[in-house]
Order: structure tokens, then sequence, then C-alpha cells
DNA sequence: GATGAATGAGATTTCATTCAT
DNA sequence: GATGAATGAAATCTCATTCAT
């Protein structure tokens, strides 16, 4: 299971292998029940090599979190072109948040579970990484809203707990499709699209939102095919 | 710091106030941080006395979860009346969430932050609690499918996943509640309603969801007065 | 070597042997160089029984240095009684002074060798106890200023630095009577008298100083054979 | 901080420095708590060319020791010049010792704190530098004897007592100079030859020893001045 | 000649847990 | 019923020391 032991490589790959090792044990395991015994093994080296290069637990936590988050933000950013409607930038975001979560599970559970409960250092590094989030959909629900001439738009306070609860729900979604093995990330997307677009009453009513046709027209969320095919 | 030591209590005074302490004590230092000393001495009581009754500490956070997991469904459940429209029922019962969340904190970051955390003993025994939230849920959307008079109703994995989306929300608002100073439980409880009944899309055509008048007219939910009075 | 192992003493009977076998490691192998496991194994409980009590290993050896410098600067006291003549006191406590210090090798290795060499906490606890013994040295020294009708007396900032000189003198004849087999405490005491007190010039000169007859008339200090019999 | 990294250097040189490193790393830092890491750095050298220069930390320290003793036994060496009277040479030597003292602290620290509080390698090598000096005071003083006509002189053992409790004062004082920031190596000196060769008897009598005049007549020595002007 | 890469061994400290009274 | 006394096991971290280039 560890990887192969090959002796004096450069620090820099180094590095990254001791982090592969961590963000995998902790997510699994854990920040406290995790031990750097355990993380050095893995990453095939000895422990005072992790002390070396990474100068402590709290530290090597640390450094998993930020990578964990650049990676996670910095997918969802690349997932949404500016430009395009505001229902269509969530939908590519929401895919590519729902894909990369699927993707690196030990990541989001470092981020999502482990950071989140361990106290201060870690929380806030993991909270700014939220606050990104939030913000992104923030201002989509404004664009959103000048889209359809509302004025004045939402009060702030309003659409800031929107924004959260969509990130909420798209977080707890993320564990759900993780955890139910047939569920594929573009059906998370479009089941959270017809929730926090449409919302129930409309879905009651058979009038589901409908996934923009575009670059990729393959396949339709799922909640369409039940729901009729009204066009948006 | 802690209790007056009062000797010769009955049982399950005893074990209260044992349960009492490790609620708190896990609900702000987390399960691998909180010690047993720590525990028994908030509680009062020598370390042996928490192991005669208690057993171990895995068993102890085991008896924490359980309480607090009744004390959060029963709140909800106890919050909505069978019989009312779906909406209603739904509002209802996320202000009585939302309650009791915020006066239970500790045992809200057991139930949400710590047990999920800490593998396997726990996490089931939380996603225990989960599952009846959802189910409840669940069969709150069925109702509303039936009194729309849609039939065929909603696909039930569809159902499941908006259900799932739901919840999160509710929780991750819970969190931001409790986090904000100012935000009161019928305010997240309105913001969510908007949300996950109205959607965004109605949301931004000025057609929020309102909440029902009843028992509890004082307070308008907050976006209400943002977006005019549409009928429900 | 280790204390025989009887289980189930009360805390302070514990804590002394747990003393013992500190003053007796650190005194031997140093403060750096001594482990924990050692002392624990030489005063015959675990590991963690010494942390319970003792709460750490800089806190041990400050708890050694008190008890020692505490044991000392007493014996000193208890050989000394005022309003005899300034070198009878003195006299007196030195003779006090080399016999505790014969009697407690591994504490005055604690307190002379080992509290100096480590730094700060410990430096300034040892540092007291030798400003207690130089403060007790400078007012012999003003005693017999007054008692040698000198007026104006010495200046205040000279007699420091000869009560440091004679306090170390007395530190440095400790080690060595300690070193070498024959030199019993009366006889540094008595080498260490006629050095301070008379002079190597009067030395030189055939002049010593000589012990003042009176409870302890037994035995005459080494030098006075040695250099004629000249009363004082 | 460390001296910036120029390559190829003689090795003398580059010896030099890495004993200067140590010498200042082991005497502010202590033996066990210096690092070869810190020492290495300081120095402005890789570590593997410590070792490849130096064998081992205990090598080092060792190192350390001998050019330190060697180092202050010829400063005291360069200060006297025999076939000058017994006293004035044991002011000069005096003068010597606590200028070097002075200007060396960090050696100084290691040849009377470090290297006697870190067991049998080290002490030895301390203990043989100090018997050099115990040796010269004890030639001096048997100098002095035979100049006062003494015959026959002290017997042995006593005079080993009296050299080494001046020694021992010394050694006391020269700590006690480095630490209180106004006093200078002479007046340190001066306190020590009243001290030593008058003793406290005569001080209080009013005849205290009074430094020759010579090379140095600039400065008379502290207590001097409040003791009248007694030739020699 | 010089060093970046790497580790074996051992240090202090913590904690859940159990006896014996 | 209740507790003071005690420990086995394991955690994090440090450091002198050595390869391989």
């Amino acid at each position: 299971m560890g990887a192969v032991k090959s002796k004096r490589m450069p620090r820099a790959v180094r590095e990254r292998q001791m982090l592969d090792a961590a963000v995998r044990t902790f997510g699994q395991r854990g920040y406290r029940t995790a031990s750097m015994d355990e993380i050095a093994e893995l990453a095939g080296v000895s422990k005072p090599l992790v002390y070396l290069y990474l100068n402590s637990k709290e530290s090597l936590f640390t450094a998993c979190i930020r990578r964990e988050a650049k990676a996670l933000t910095e997918a969802v950013r690349a997932g949404v072109r500016a430009g395009l409607p505001a229902d269509r930038q969530l939908w590519d975001g929401l895919q590519a948040f729902f894909t990369h979560t699927a993707e690196n599970p030990d990541g989001w559970a470092v981020l999502h579970l482990q950071a989140r409960t361990h106290g201060e250092p870690f929380a806030a590094e993991v909270a700014a990484m939220r606050e990104e989030l939030v913000a992104f959909v923030t201002e989509l629900i404004a664009v959103a809203a000048r889209e359809a001439h509302r004025d004045p738009s939402l009060a702030e306070g309003e659409v800031a707990g929107l924004a959260e609860a969509l990130v909420g729900a798209a977080e707890s979604l993320a564990d759900w499709a993780n955890a139910a093995p047939g569920v594929t990330a573009r059906q998370a997307a479009a089941t959270l699209m017809n929730f926090a677009w449409a919302g129930l009453g409309n879905l009651m009513d058979g009038r589901p939102w409908s996934p923009p046709s575009g670059t990729d027209v393959l396949a339709a969320p799922a909640l369409t095919s039940a729901a009729g095919a009204p066009p948006r």
C-alpha cells in the first residue's frame, strides 16, 4: 500500500508524497487519530523527514488544508465561464464542484469534516475558502437579479443567507453523492439546480429548472426526465 | 469550576450530570481532545464513577449522541402538527429545528461536528438520526406533491436528493445562525423556506414564499418585506 | 538499587521518594542526561505517576532545587548561634556547610553544578539561595568590623566582593573535600578559616587563625598544629 | 546570521571557524542543548563538514575545552614574570585571569560551567587545567614561604587546600565580575588580593594588602582607598 | 572538498482505564 | 456507593549521525 521506497528524491517530490499521504490519512482517520507514524509510513519515508520538511503535525495539517482548498476553488473557477447567464454559471460551477469532491474524497473529508472539527488554526483556514465560494455564489445571485431586471435587488443580508444555504446544500450533497454509489456528479448538480433554482413549490407544480443546452448537451439532469420537459 | 460535590444522589441524577458535562466538554473541545478527567471534574464526581456508570469513553460519547439526537428529533416533531399543509409543516419544523440548535449549541456541535468526524461507532449513530429527519422531509415533499395533484409523484431517488439538499442547507444555516450574532431562529427558517420552497428563480422574479398566517403572526420572515405580499 | 516496590502509599510519601530519586539522578547524571524513566524506576513507580505528582521535568527539577536549597541554608543557620564573636560564627557556619555538603553530595551537585548550568528557571532559583548565604557572610563581616571598632566601616561594595570571594572559596572547597577522600568537614572549615581570616600574608609569617575554644574543643583545625599554636 | 559562505578555505581556517561557533554555542546554550545544526549554521558550513573535521559532538566539545583551557592558562602565564616577589606574581596573574575571563565569557562558561557539569570525558579535561592553576598558586605560596624565611614550610596538604580556596574564590569572582556591570578586572583582582593575602582579620584592623607600584600604577585597587596606604 | 537527503534511537508527555479500600 | 492511587501504551518531536553524489 505504501509508495515504493526509492531513496534520494528531490525535496519537492518528497514533499508532495508526504502531502498525498497526509491528506489520505487525515481524511480517512481524522486529525487526532492519524499518527505521524502512519503518515510517514504511507509516504514511504521516516518520521524525522516529515518533521524536517513540514515542521509539525499542525503545520502538516494546515498544509493539507491549504493545498486541498486551493485545488477545490481552482477546480470550480476553471469550470465556470464569465459572461454566461447566471444559472448557467451556477450549473457549471456545481458540476465542477461535485466532480472534484467525487474525485478527491479524502481531500474533501479533510476540508469539510476534519478541518472544521479540530479547532482554531484549522477552522479559520477552511473558513476562508468557504467564504470564497459563498462570495462566488452571492455574486451569481446578484447577477441573476440584474438579469431579471429587479430593482432594487434583494437586500444584502438576505442574499447572504441564500448563498449560505446553497453552499450548505451543495456540501451536504457532496457527502451524499460520495456515499450513494450510483449518483454521478452530474446528477447531484442537477438535483441541486432544481432544488435551488426552481424551488420545491415549482417542482410540485411540474416546473423544474432545465439545464441550458450548450457545450455539454450529452445528458440532461436527472429530474428533467421525470418532470416533463419545459424549456427554460 | 465543577458542580458542588454532594454525595449520595440517585443514580439517574448523577448520570444526567455526567452526560451534561460530557456533552459540554465534547461539544467544546472535541471527542479526542476532551479528557475523561475534564468531564469527571466538570460533573463533580470522581473518574471511576464515570466508568462505573458509563463504561468507557466510547460508550459515554455514544450516550451523548443518542440523548442529543433524541432531543433534537423530538423538538422538531413537537413543533409540527400533522394535517396542516406541507409548507406550513415544513415552516414549523424548521423553526423548531433552528430554535433547538440555537439553544443547545454544544449538543448540536456533538451531533453535527464531532459525531460525524470520529469514525464508525459514532457516525452510524448520528446517521440514523439524520435519516429520520430526511425521511420526515421526504414525506412532506410527497404530501406536497399529493396536494398539488401531481400523479405520478416525483421519482423516489430524486426526492431523496431534494430532501438531502434541504436538510444539508438547514444544517449549514444552523451553524451560520449560531455564528452570526443577530440572526434569530425565525429569520433562519424564513430564509430557508424562501430558498427551498420558492427557489432562486422565483425570488429573482419577485415571487417569494410567504409564511402562513396562524399561531405565530407576530413577525414576518425576513424576505417577505422585500418581496411584496404574494398569496401562498 | 531501586526502592522496594510497595503499592498504594500515601501521596506525601511517594512524593518524597520521587524527590529523593530525582535529586540522586539529577546530581549524578545531570539535568539533561537524566531521563524521567530513570527517575521513575529509581523511585519505584511508573512514569505517569511522576508526572501526576510533579507535572514536568522542569517542575520536578525546580522542586529538587528548592528542597535542597532549603535544607542547606537551614543546616547552616542551625549551626550558628547569634551573639558569639564573628569569627566564631563563621567557623560554626562553615563547619555546618561542609558537613551538609559532604553528607548530601547529590543535593550539592544539583545546587552547585546542575542548577547553575541549565538556564533560566533554575539559575534564578539557586541564585536566591546563594544570595542568602552571601548576605549572611556580609553581615558577619560587618559585625567583625564593629567588634574591631573600625569607623567608618568598609565600603559596602568592597564588602560585597569579599563575601562573594569567601562564599566562592567555600563552594570550591566543598567540591575539593568531597573529591579528596581523607578530608573532613572540620579540616575544610579550618583551612578556609585560616585562609579567609588570617590571610596568606599572615600565614606566611606564622600567624594563623586559631579556632575558639568552646563547645567543640575536641579537635583543633588542621592548620593550627602545623603553624605553631598562637592563642587568638 | 552565520558567517558568509565562502568555499574552499584552508582547513585550519575552517576548523577555527567551527571551534569559534562551537564555543559560542556551547557557552551560551549548554552542551546538551546546543545542537550540531546550530553550530554548523553559525560556522557557515554544512553539518557533514563539521563531522568530517571534528568527528563527533563529544570530540568537538573536547576540542573546545582544550583550546579554551590553553588560552586561559597561557594568558595567566603571560601575565606573570618569574623572579618578582610572590604577592606581585599573584597580583599579576589574577589580573590576567580576570581580564581573560571577562574578554572570553563564552570560553569561560564552557570551562567553568559546561565542562564540569557534563560528565566524564569533559570533567577530566578541565580538571587538568585547573590543576595547573592550582599548582601555579601552590608554587607561589611556597615561594612566599621561602621569602618569609619560614622553614620548614607549611605542610603540603594544607597548602593544597589554601591554593584550592584561592582558585575557587577567583573562579567565583570571575562570574561575579562578569555579572556585575561596573566591576573591572583590576577591581576584582584587588578585592581578591586583599581577601587572600591580608585576610579578613587584618582588613578589620585596617591593614589591607596594597598593590606594588610598577608597570601599572594607573589605578589603585578598590580597597586601598578605604584603608590608608600601608607600604607592602 | 562539500553537501542535500535521510534515519535510528530515544526524549517528554498524555490518557483511558483499573485496583484496593 | 465512591475514590485516591497507579499504570500500559502510545503520541509528538528532537538529534547525532551517515550516505550518495
